[in-house]
DNA sequence: TCTCAGTTTTAACTTTTTTTAACTCAGTTA
DNA sequence: TAACTGAGTTAAAAAAAGTTAAAACTGAGA
């Protein structure tokens, strides 16, 4: 199962780049750099990535051919483009492959983050079509936001159903702790991980009255929303 | 027949520009990029166009003074302003001039395409005259001031058809709360807040009697018109 | 100009939701 | 088993939103 956004980020820059892996790695997006275009290539096809940033000068194979050849094998993934200001670059080329981002160096590490963010948040978005989850006796009405016993509605406040939502997406498979973190809370500290509990707590009661439904904890990693069916 | 939007873009950045500008013409926006206020304002007034982008900050004439400027040739045309974080700006000028949208920098393509988009849906509302909203059972005239369910028809004042209009315009999406303080109120402040508190009270009461419509909150972000149908 | 009804704003107060905090309990490792 | 870290519980504080009523404003008609 996929917790986190697992990053590839190609660029030429050694020392830029490992700033970036490492900025981005720390705020919960674990982070592959490869200085060329072929390293690229080969680690994409050797490993499982979730999201591409590439800059656009590239060595070996350039970023748009980079790009190009990824969208051959997987249609959905998020491409974000870095360029200089001095690079010639062909952005509507870069559009049509299906770049989702165009980002011009110099930007900030916050600029970055906050705009994968925002690109992940969409690709979540979209990816919600089903809404209506069954939880053994319950039915998970994430719409309405409602939760749904022997005819008895619940209603969700805002958190609560972000998260009970997040468990079902991956309903039967271990959520990480920062992953739940980032999805709900947008970032991780202590405050928010004290903040989570509380909500893990509230929607434990919720479906307590079931025991065909179970939100288990997984020592040191996350929890699982384990439904018996 | 549908006509194309022109969009005329004014951002001191030549490169991100450049970016926003290839992209909005790929996406069928047509767009002129000029990087100054001066050089924005000639363009203005030697060709035609039906939507304005620009930066606050901007040389030679800021944005509000473009965006000034342009008003009083153009009633109509839609004015978004792109900002930065960092930069302290004026956003209640902005809404007297009449600005339809604020983007704050950084924002994805996609977040300002959309945003381009919404507005253009909105526009053409109300070029077509289409001021009849179907809302579940209810029916909201917006230009004769009803709403009206089973034959009965109640009136509505000036603050209860401007906000409704606006929840309208973004149905099932969310309307931030300072967009929509800026859009009706002009202003943003602390009893304007709980103004318009009182009036989403207003118009809970008044859509209350068919379940399929329902005003939401999104806790500590806005609102947003749930429509079933 | 004055009055009055309708409308909007201000204000005080309540409730809901989220966050912070303090403390307890459980699992892991040396 | 002690020490440590992660997780669970509960309560209080803080922030946001909801409710209600009175005050202030506004504009049409006397």
């Amino acid at each position: 199962m996929k917790k986190t956004i697992k990053i590839l980020l190609a660029d030429g820059d050694r020392n830029l780049g490992f700033i970036l892996k490492s900025f981005l790695t720390l705020k919960g997006f674990p982070t592959v750099l490869c200085l060329d275009g072929t390293e690229a290539l080969e680690r994409y096809e050797n490993d499982a990535f979730d999201f591409i940033i590439t800059e656009v000068l590239l060595r070996n194979i350039d970023g748009y051919t980079l790009a190009e050849t990824i969208r051959k094998y997987d249609k959905e993934i998020p491409i974000v483009f870095l360029t200089s200001k001095s690079s010639r670059l062909n952005v509507s080329r870069g559009f049509e492959i299906g770049a989702d981002d165009y980002i011009t160096k110099p930007f900030s590490m916050d600029e970055l983050l906050d705009r994968v963010k925002a690109i992940c948040r969409r690709t979540v978005l979209k990816t919600r079509n089903e809404h209506i989850f069954q939880l053994a006796s319950y039915t998970f009405d994430s719409v309405r936001h409602v939760l749904i016993r022997n005819g008895i509605e619940k209603k969700l406040t805002g958190r609560e159903l972000d998260l009970l939502f997040l468990f079902c997406e991956y309903k039967n498979r271990v959520v990480e702790r920062s992953f739940a973190l980032m999805r709900v809370w947008h970032k991780e500290n202590y405050f928010n991980a004290r903040n989570m509990d509380v909500y893990i707590n509230k929607i434990r009661k919720l479906l307590k009255d079931d025991p065909n439904v179970e939100l288990r904890n997984v020592h040191g990693i996350g929890y699982k929303l384990v439904v018996k069916e």
